[in-house]
DNA sequence: TTGCATGATGACTGACCAGTCAGTATTGTT
DNA sequence: AACAATACTGACTGGTCAGTCATCATGCAA
């Protein structure tokens, strides 16, 4: 434990002896929810069960009352973390209005990668990557593909209204995806780039779209 | 060792008898060698020194001769392996054509990160970056950056003979940057989304290009 | 040929830590 | 109050591995 900057808010905070018996739910997420922190300060190998045990305010033995080992926490921990908020979106209802729509999404996956979870998640889920494949699938299909696919929905209402031309559409989901996420990414570790002009997500989100919308703009625009 | 799939090229290979002395370039290049192997296969925490130390021909002591521990091995490891072609694309004489220029760049980009080492040191990179923030720093420097640099004023070029639009140029460097990185990445790991559309390479920097151009081409285009 | 400087070796050590389990505390039941 | 059931504890174990160093091998110089 070296630092734990990036905290996960914890569903339930236990405050009383740690010795009193909680429900089983209880206790669970209290570990989840310090596995998380620890993992986040120094990736899976470097955490050691008791910092975690620590952190839960638990003792280490009562870990392995919950998750049969250290990797299966991992593995716990990262997929109850990750769902968060893309079921409600997927649920919620679509606005009649194409474009407004394709807004809709898009700021709601730009506020998704943007929270400090995500891009924590993103590095531990590909740092493991060769240990637990099993792990970047699961992320594959609950984030990736899933938010590229309601992000194409969206394109291609957009597409049919002739808010956008029909010449990029095919692939800009993905498109657009690759530049939301290598910007999230870009944005949580300062070192990888120069993050000054990438100070203000809310800019940065703009620019992202601006360059977009210059790509989809049907192409045959007569100005008088 | 769980695979050693991807290899470095040795610049030189040894293949007689490991106790013969050797010069210490030889050596040096030897185990830098076996150590990206390995690493690349296991990652830095997972990889045994004996390892290492085996596929290199040598006895684990003998690192230490050259290395003064793991972590130093594996940054030096690092930092050769990265600097690979850059030097020579910034060498290399300008295309007086500016669009043949921005060609010729991305092109060179894009078959720098899809040689199978870089994705591989863009997992290590980030996966040890909490512990060894200085080497994603030397990462963003030597690589990101400096790629960024090169684009970019391979697209002002274009801006200035009006092969590009003006309005998406200033931040255009970073999405393509952005847009080519994160494509590699993607068919690096085909787990990590539908790698299906993403087998071909040229296929794929085609549909990049096809969409960055779209995005900067000049807005006032009158199609009679 | 001998001697020596130094490259190379690999058994060993000490630290570290995931996982265990005998024992303790707490709660519910009668 | 006495008992049972079980949540919880943390000292301990067994295995692992980075890093060391006494010893050996090699090639060069005299």
């Amino acid at each position: 434990m070296t630092d734990a900057s990036v905290t996960l808010d914890a569903t339930v905070t236990v405050k009383g002896d740690p010795r009193t018996r909680r429900p089983a739910e209880e206790r669970e997420a209290q570990i989840i929810d310090a596995a998380f922190t620890a993992f986040a300060a120094d990736g899976f190998d470097e955490t050691r069960l008791e910092d975690i045990a620590r952190l839960a305010g638990v003792a280490k033995g009562t870990i392995y009352l919950y998750f049969p080992n250290k990797e299966a926490l991992f593995r716990e921990m990262i997929q109850r973390t990750i769902v968060v908020r893309l079921d409600e979106v997927e649920g919620a209802p679509r606005d009649p209005d194409a474009h407004a729509d394709f807004n809709r999404v898009v700021r709601t996956y730009w506020q998704y990668v943007n929270e400090p979870q995500f891009p924590v998640l993103y590095r531990l889920v590909t740092s493991v990557l060769p240990r637990l494949p099993e792990l970047s699938q699961f992320f594959a299909e609950r984030v990736s593909l899933r938010w590229q696919r309601l992000l194409q929905s969206c394109i291609d209402a957009c597409v049919r209204d002739g808010v956008f031309g029909a010449e990029q559409a095919a692939s800009s989901s993905r498109m657009l995806h690759a530049l939301l996420m290598q910007h999230a990414l870009m944005r949580a570790n300062p070192t990888l780039c120069n993050a000054i002009q990438l100070q203000n997500a809310d800019v940065v989100l703009e620019r992202v779209l601006s360059f977009f919308r210059a790509a989809l703009r049907p192409s045959t625009t007569i100005t008088a």
